[in-house]
DNA sequence: TGTTGAGGAATGAATGTTCATTCCTCAGGC
DNA sequence: GCCTGAGGAATGAACATTCATTCCTCAACA
């Protein structure tokens, strides 16, 4: 076995064991077992516990934005790219749960805030084309006069509570119901 | 020292610790040292830490549901009881941020899952309110006609979101953006 | 009123468990 | 025979929980 691929085995063994159990209901040993090397090897390939998880999301949070932006339509109108984010946003999620599940969970630790605050405050990553979104819209008087958290929290809070519900079975998200969905978080923030 | 005291004592003290460092990293020894009691005293008084967190989850939630139920305009029109209901949610949460922090908590681990689910099946608690309203607005047509989890999704996943950007300091809710960010959450789900 | 001792409450050191991390050993390639 | 990388047993720290012991309260009695 390769080298690239016992460090992708032990990533993916993380990810679905992290996604199910939790940060601190997931030993080391576990993750070794499921990714079939010693549990000294993970060491070989992550500096520690800490360091797995974080490259973890960080390759998660790539690949989901690499995804979104594949076919986003930049020269369309603010509604048109609004829309299109969130909703392959949440196509995205709901075809990769356990990245949603590890995502969640980073997002809801100690990890997770710095990153938030660095977003809200503008650095690099997806997010930031919301809120280039949210600058536009309120430029050209399209979307309420709301500071960028308060737009950021009605676009995206409701996506990932039902998100949250969907994976629980709560509620099914087809596609007519992610499109209505959509578009009430567009009726949250438009003028 | 009165054994009522030790109790509200230890709760008190669990509650300050959670909320600032976590479940997992609160160990019932410094719970009890916080709370001037020994570590022994604690399980006189609580089976064990998974009891103590539920039962303190359970108080908070009922003296939070009591403080909002206390003035809800019973007679007034739905879009003003909705507005009131989630605007006195977002002032006890900003009030009491550890309750927020708490419950947060709880609420992303797997105690609350089930509490959820329940709720959203139908159960006690305040936020039967909210499925009343949600109903009786579908019925009058004042609401858009989507499943109660995805209304829930509408109303209550901004709020939490600005909560937590509150307490990270990323905002400041004033009465006046309070104001509009629950109007907000209105527009998402009225028709 | 002062004394005593029984019963309950509180204590915190000791225990057992669960991990992250380290380190020694070894197999296989050169 | 050496070197590299892998393995997994060993280590030590962190914690929840237990339990033998101490402390406190107060009723009963002199």
């Amino acid at each position: 076995m390769k080298t690239s691929e016992k460090r992708a085995d032990i990533m993916q063994a993380a990810l679905e064991l992290i996604a199910a159990q939790g940060f601190h209901r997931t030993p080391m040993a576990e993750i070794a077992g499921k990714a079939g090397v010693g549990a000294g090897t993970i060491y070989r390939y992550f500096e520690s516990k800490d360091v797995l998880i974080k490259e973890l999301y960080r390759g998660l949070e790539e690949k989901m934005r690499a995804t979104i932006l594949e076919g986003y339509p930049v020269e369309r109108p603010l509604r048109e790219r609004f829309l299109y984010l969130i909703r392959e946003l949440l196509r995205y999620l709901i075809t990769n749960p356990l990245h949603f599940r590890y995502m969640e969970q980073y997002f809801n630790s100690p990890y997770g805030i710095s990153t938030h605050r660095e977003r809200l405050l503008g650095k690099s990553g997806n997010q930031d084309i919301l809120m280039d979104i949210f600058e536009q819209g309120i430029e050209q008087r399209v979307l309420k006069e709301l500071p960028k958290a308060v737009l950021s929290s009605l676009a995206f809070g409701p996506l990932i509570f039902l998100l949250r519900d969907h994976i629980l079975g709560l509620v099914i998200l087809e596609d007519s119901l992610i499109k209505q969905t959509t578009e009430a978080c567009w009726d949250a923030i438009k003028r």
